[in-house]
RNA sequence: GGUCCGGUAGCUCAGCUGGAUAGAGCACCAGCCUUCUAAGCUGGGGGUCAUUGGUUCGAAUCCAAUCCGGAUCACCA
């Protein structure tokens, strides 16, 4: 079980809470307490709040009757401050003292990163990133990057053993479709630089070209060529052969460039070319095993029982198909790394397929099937409708990137030309384009679509990657600032402007923003907790000026605190993906 | 038609394991830089949480029905 209890400030005071109600007379699990604990809507009112609803039952009592007496039993000590009963709500204030040694002592020392967060996490494969050779990559599949690398890193954070895998689409009819346009239509030289996205756009003219000359004489000359390079491919000889090895790699190189941009890496690349023979052996025996069926001259599985339709597997004229493929993909899977559980991270149209291979999986007697998740989540659209390589209205991924570049450079970094090196703008710009695009890509809830619009996309202030990372940046500008000034030591108990304690409170939480994060295959709500931290930060600095501050001491913790703002959200934007500049 | 996913401010979204007056960002209006980075902060206007019913002390949140939008349902991937 995962009980979400890595808030030290709250467990203690779940304990405490518990001894006052025994000496009531009244037995509540811990856990019970623990997780009735809520934070009240306005900080004023306190830190923490248990509400008495509950109870109410129980002690046949009124909420408010109740919440009135039990407060009158909790004193001050080392964790609690004040307790003030609110109608039927139980609020706490927590010492500064309390709440910085168990939280902002722990962040500094590295312990609050490094605590036990779920117990015996199943070893995982996390699948992402399926784009095809052949064809552009768009701003959809940074969706599909974005929040697989995000998931990949919140996994590993909470104690799983997690193997990324990638499953390219190197062959099928879009590759013929290619091949076929680059043979007999191109007119153009292949480009020096660029050339995957050069061979994209050869696979959207193909398409349409191929659309064009339907119902014209062409028709029939085009379904023979086409014809011929498949079977080429298949036998894996001959000019087109040959032709598709070459191509192949300049789709893969600018598959890497993306990949080297976001900063993602896969443990195991699975070709779809990997599995294509295997996948339609495996599934012929099958057949004479007598699992799979014969119908209307194909070869499938009869699903109907389970309301999921007939799942083919062989076509009529004997080729396979994506979930022939997937199919022999999943048991390799477990195979070749003894995984314990299999996640796919595969937008939501392909719901349908992989509840036909999880349920084929299960009916070849396969019992990893169970073991089989399918994260789906929705697309990115354009404002016109759906984004389509054939019909070439896409937004190619390094468009979105030279953008995001060019703008942070011409609105924020080139007022610093003269005042940094050249590289040091460039790579600045780098980092904050990668703050907006994967926060941008991040922060939508998965199972919520995206209609992505270039010009909104380039605002970049408000609840956007770039104000953590600015936020980061102040901090850092600051104590670095601030070092030589300090002249005391710190001690958290000075600490008493609401403020102030505000962040330690937020801070506390930042554990079960992850853990949750990663349970629900949500990393927007680590996007969020983020946000509120910056918030809360940026009150603090502009209400409490840290340098003025005279008193030593106190001036010396409220630096300490910024630094764990800054450690805290340096981790937390890494848990994203996103990393964080020095300056900007 | 079956199945699945969405519907919260003008726009983009949080909140959904039921709890205090439904929150942010953008846009709009009014303030805050003789410098701890204004990519920021403070305040303001703006809501029938799609609709109706139900469960409950209490519903944006759970249940049912309806409406709207999207995805998907045999030789594409």
């Amino acid at each position: 079980m995962n009980i979400n209890n890595h808030n030290k400030v709250k467990l203690q005071l779940a304990g405490i809470i518990q001894e006052v109600f025994l000496t009531a007379e009244i037995e509540e699990p811990l856990q019970d307490i623990y997780n009735s604990i809520g934070f009240p809507p306005d900080a004023a009112l306190g830190h923490y709040t248990y509400p008495c609803f509950n109870l109410s039952k129980k002690l046949r009592n009124a909420p408010n009757k109740i919440s009135e007496q039990l407060a009158k039993g909790f004193t001050a000590g080392e964790v609690i401050d004040s307790v003030q009963s609110v109608g039927p709500y139980i609020n706490f204030k927590i010492k500064s003292s309390f709440l910085g040694r168990v939280t902002c002592d722990e962040i500094e020392n590295g312990q609050m990163f490094e605590r036990h967060l779920i117990d015996a996490p199943p070893k995982t494969m996390i699948e992402y990133s399926q784009p095809n050779t052949h064809k552009e990559l768009h701003v959809g599949h940074m969706r599909n990057l974005c929040l697989g690398d995000a998931l990949i890193k919140l996994h590993r954070y909470c104690g799983y053993d997690i193997i990324s895998a990638t499953f390219p689409g190197d062959v099928g009819t879009h590759v013929a479709k290619c091949l076929w346009y680059f043979r007999y239509h191109n007119t153009e030289k292949v480009p020096v630089e660029n050339k995957g996205t050069w061979l994209g756009s050869l696979y959207t003219k193909g398409h349409l070209q191929l659309e064009q000359d339907e119902g014209t004489p062409r028709e029939a000359e085009n379904k023979k060529q086409l014809s011929e390079i498949l079977t080429q491919l298949e036998a894996q000889k001959g000019e087109f052969y040959d032709l598709w090895k070459s191509t192949k790699e300049w789709s893969v190189e600018l598959m890497n460039q993306v990949y080297e941009w976001a900063g993602v890496h896969f443990d195991r690349w699975y070709w779809e070319s990997d599995v294509d023979v295997s996948s339609t052996e495996l599934a012929r025996k099958y057949f004479e095993k007598g699992v799979f069926i014969e119908s209307q001259g194909t070869i499938g599985v009869d699903l109907s029982e389970y309301n999921l339709g007939f799942c083919m597997l062989l076509k009529s004229d004997g080729h396979g198909l994506y979930a022939t493929k997937d199919i022999e993909l999943a048991r390799r899977k477990f195979d070749d790394f003894h995984i314990e559980k299999s996640v796919y991270i595969v937008d939501k149209r392909q719901a349908h397929h992989f509840a036909q291979v999880f349920k084929v999986l299960e009916i070849m007697g396969y019992e990893n099937a169970k073991k089989c998740y399918h994260l789906q989540y929705d697309y990115v659209e354009l404002p016109d409708g759906a984004m389509s390589s054939r019909k070439g209205n896409i937004v190619p991924i390094m468009k979105l990137i030279d953008n995001m570049h060019e703008v942070v450079k011409k609105d924020y970094l080139n007022k610093y030309i003269g005042e940094w090196d050249q590289s040091e703008i460039d790579s600045t710009a780098d980092i904050i384009s990668k703050g907006a695009i994967k926060y941008g890509m991040i922060r939508i809830d998965p199972s919520r679509k995206i209609v992505f619009d270039m010009k909104e996309w380039l605002k970049i202030d408000g609840d956007s990657g770039p104000y953590l990372q600015y936020t980061y940046a102040r901090i850092n500008s600051l104590v670095k600032k601030l070092a030589d000034e300090i002249k005391a030591g710190h001690d958290w108990s000075v600490l008493a402007e609401e403020t102030e304690l505000q962040l330690m409170v937020k801070l506390s939480e930042f554990n079960n923003q992850v853990v949750q994060a990663c349970n629900e295959y949500k990393p927007n709500v680590l996007c969020n907790y983020l946000y509120e931290l910056c918030k809360i930060f940026n009150n603090f600095y502009n209400v409490l000026n840290i340098r003025r501050t005279e008193d030593e001491v106190l001036k010396s913790t409220r630096v300490e605190l910024t630094k764990c703002v800054a450690i805290t959200l340096k981790k937390g934007l890494s848990l994203l993906g996103i990393p964080v500049p020095e300056r900007m």
